[in-house]
DNA sequence: GACGCTCTCGGGGTTTTCCCGGATCCGCGC
DNA sequence: GCGCGGATCCGGGAAAACCCCGAGAGCGTC
C-alpha cells in the first residue's frame, strides 16, 4: 500500500522538490501547505499518513500546527525536516508531537528513508538529535516537572521587547507611558523567570526566541 | 543558446529540486556545490553564465565565495537565492558582488525569470530588497565614505564577545586578568566606534555580525 | 468576600554601567 | 632625541541597572 504524505513548507521551490523526489520513491504526495493553519485545515481533510513539515513557516508558528494536527489526527505522524537542528527547536517539536527530526541538509536518500521510519511508526531523528532528546527526558525525570514553560506576561513581554531594542528603562518607560521604577520592576520579574542576571542576557533570550522582531503596538 | 547554471546549496534535496526546475525550462545545470570553497573551485573550472547561490552555507562563509566568484569569473553573474532576506545579509552580497537577490519563497515561475533576467544581465531584487539597496546607497552617497568599517581593536574585540555573552566588567576583567575598570574602557571605546549607546546594542551588534559565535581562547 | 494574579508606584540599598581625564608604553616620522 | 598617535591600562564621579521590600488598584475565580 502507498503510503500518503504531506509537505508543509513556506518554500514552493523547496515543496515541489520534495514532492517530486518522494513521488518518484513511491509514496503518495496527498497535499502540501505553506503555512501552519492551511496544514492543519488541509491535513484534518486529507488525514495523510506523514506530515513533513518545516518548523520555520514565515509568520506562522510550526509547533503550533504539530500541536493540532497530531492531536486532532491520532494516526498521522508528524515529521519535522527543518533548517535549524536547534536544542530549543528540536525539544519544542518533539513536545508538540512530532514522531521526527530531520535537519534539512539530508540527502534525499535519508528523506525518503526517514519518511518511511516515520510511516511505520519508528521515530526518526539526525545524528546528535536523539541523544539530545533523550537527555532533556533525563533532566526532566530528575526535576519532576518544575520550570521549563516560564511564562511571561503582557505588560513583562513588552518590557523585554523594548529592553532587547537597547532602550533604557526611562525610554521604557516613556513609550509605555509608566513609571521608570515599575519598567525595572517587570525587568526584574522577567530576569527571576528566566533565570537570567542581566539585561544582555534578556536581549539574547529574546533574540534567541524571535521576540524582538514582532512589532509592538496594534492598538 | 542555453545558459549554463551553477547551483550552490547546502542542502542536496533543494539542489535537486531547482535543478530540475532550471532543466525543465531550458537551462543548463553545469555543477553543483554544497560549500563556498567548492564553489569557487567548482566555478573557475566550468565558468556557467549564472551561479545560483545561498548564503547559509553552513560552516563557510557565502559572502567570500560570492567575491572570489565575481573578482575572478568577470563574465559569470551570482544571483543570491537565500532564505534571509535581511537588510545586512542583502547588502554584503551586493557588495560582494552579487547581480541579484532573491528570497527562497519564491514561486518557480520567479525562480526561472530572474535566472533568465540575470544571465541577460539585468539585475534581479525580490520586491522590497530594491528599495533597500538603493536607500543605502543614498546614505553612502550623503556621508562621503567616512566610517562604515568601524575596526575595533584586538582587546576590544575580546572585551566585545565577552560583553555580548553577557559577562559584566569585572567577569570580563577576571577572564582577560585586568583592572575592570580597564574593560569599561574597552567598552566605551568600542560604543564611540560603533556609535551605540549601551551594552545591549553591543551584544546585538555583535550577534548580528557573528562575533559572538567565535572561540577566545586559542593559546 | 477572600484569594490570586497583574500592573502600577515607590523606598532604600548595592552593584554595574557610562563618561570623563590621566597615565604608560610602543612604533613611526622628523 | 622628541613629538605624535595608538593601544592599553587605571581611577573619579554621575547615571543606570540590579535587588529586595511593601502597597494600592483592578480583575477574574472560587
Amino acid at each position: 500500500m502507498t503510503v500518503s504524505v504531506m509537505i508543509v513548507d513556506d518554500h514552493p521551490i523547496w515543496r515541489d522538490g520534495v514532492a517530486r523526489d518522494l513521488g518518484e520513491h513511491g509514496f503518495e504526495v496527498a497535499a502540501t501547505a505553506a503555512d501552519g493553519d492551511a496544514a492543519v485545515r488541509i491535513a484534518r481533510a486529507v488525514r495523510p499518513a506523514v506530515v513533513l513539515m518545516d518548523l520555520n513557516l514565515g509568520s506562522s508558528s510550526g509547533v503550533a500546527a504539530i500541536r493540532e494536527i497530531t492531536t486532532q489526527l491520532p494516526d498521522t505522524r508528524v515529521l519535522v525536516l527543518s533548517a535549524s537542528g536547534e536544542h530549543d527547536d528540536v525539544l519544542e517539536a518533539v513536545k508538540a508531537g512530532a514522531s521526527g527530526y530531520l535537519v534539512k541538509s539530508a540527502s534525499v536518500r535519508e528523506l525518503v528513508a526517514a519518511v518511511r521510519r516515520t510511516a511505520g511508526g519508528d521515530p526518526v531523528f539526525t545524528a546528535g538529535l536523539a541523544g539530545m532528546v533523550l537527555g532533556e527526558y533525563r533532566r526532566m525525570a530528575d526535576a519532576p516537572s518544575d520550570q521549563q514553560a516560564p511564562r511571561l506576561t503582557e505588560r513583562e513581554t513588552d518590557v523585554l521587547r523594548l529592553v532587547a531594542k537597547g532602550l533604557t528603562a526611562r525610554q521604557i518607560a516613556d513609550r509605555l507611558v509608566i513609571s521608570h521604577r515599575t519598567v525595572e520592576n517587570h525587568v526584574q520579574s522577567t530576569l527571576r523567570k528566566l533565570q537570567l542576571h542581566n539585561r544582555v542576557e534578556l536581549a539574547r533570550y529574546a533574540i534567541e526566541h524571535g521576540l524582538d522582531q514582532e512589532q509592538e503596538g496594534r492598538g
